[in-house]
DNA sequence: CTGAAATTTCAACGAATTTTGAAACAAGTG
DNA sequence: CACTTGTTTCAAAATTCGTTGAAATTTCAG
């Protein structure tokens, strides 16, 4: 049973090329903390020239309605499928939406970027401990290290947080001058300590 | 009991702070596919003037001396800490490695990357796959349209793959014209189907 | 060498997450 | 309406993942 060299019917090679790349997709989404089901759902409608059930995608997915249900759901919630309305039809069809990168943007803007804001605050919160102590024990040569040190990963995160921000930015079309800024926002962090 | 306001022994405020600073980077490498409590612990050596052996760790992190050696284990493999040998001593001393830009460029280089390829590959599969059927039935349209999708994953992924490459390698010191080139990248694969 | 201390390993446990299956619910049709 | 079909919900089962605790192994001071 080979892959690439037998030519069977279009439907077949179609088959075959959407599991792989509904498997591959939930790798690569459960790597990014989603459901691994997630990815295989979305890649499944993406690879589909017409709508879906979730009839359907339970199928080629292989996962139960119920799962499916709350797949699709969640993948509402990130808004990276719509339902497609057919006129005279009880099911509900589901097409992906396509457009990826503005679909990594926003996932990177409402998830990872909120994360580092917290740990930001979360560091910051440390300094301000550290710095207290410091002013009231000017003698302690050690805290003022540590105190150095929990400034240092305050940059840093401050520093990703703009880094990953404007990761996301690119690829939008709409801004200026925010090239050339990626190197030198960094350069000040890298030798902290 | 107030944080900020009471000033204690430098001590206090140490061990304070350190808690808070070693749970915030749990969460934050727990949330990038490691274990918590390797952050944890990393960040305790990290945030210490003096090394420290993992039985002291062990408290710090109220972990058993069997998670230690194991999370300590797999920070070694990934060169984020390093025995500091002390004569004398029976038990074995640990740092934190510092740089920690040099540190997340290693684990994007062999771990992100090595993600990305592997899907990459796997896409370029599913491509010729659907290649070949094309090839076989050039009348099916719908087979067209699939191949295209999928070609626009493999676009994706490869740009995503060179995106991170650069992302890793801002923060070298050592390297020329790649500034300006991130956003043109991006941009070609944007409008995909 | 020897023995106590330190470290590593690993099976069993437990916590957390995902999936299932079935029941409750909703929607639309005849 | 009542009935069929599709969808959602949710408790229980399955799976995954990390930790524990103790046994096995290593290390080195005496």
């Amino acid at each position: 049973m080979t892959t690439t060299s037998s030519f069977g019917k279009p439907s077949e090679a179609q088959a075959q090329a959407m599991m792989l790349v509904s498997e591959t997709m939930g790798e690569l989404v459960e790597f990014w903390g989603f459901k691994a089901s997630m990815g295989r759902i979305w890649a499944c409608l993406y690879l589909s020239t017409t709508p879906l059930t979730a009839q359907q995608l339970a199928d080629l997915t292989s996962l139960s309605a119920g799962a499916v249900s709350m797949g699709m759901h969640e993948l509402g919630q990130w808004g990276l499928i719509s339902r497609v309305p057919v006129p005279g039809e009880r099911k509900r069809y589901y097409t992906a939406h396509t457009d990826i990168w503005e679909i990594i943007r926003r996932i990177i803007r409402e998830r990872e970027l909120r994360l580092i804001e917290r740990s930001s605050k979360r560091f910051e919160r440390a300094v301000d401990i550290l710095q207290a102590a410091t002013e009231a024990h000017p003698d302690n040569a050690s805290l003022r290290i540590v105190l150095n040190r929990a400034q240092g990963l305050l940059t840093l995160s401050k520093t990703g947080y703009k880094l990953v921000e404007r990761f996301a930015d690119i690829g939008d079309f709409s801004l200026g001058p925010i090239r050339g800024t990626l190197k030198s926002t960094l350069v000040k962090t890298a030798q902290n300590d």
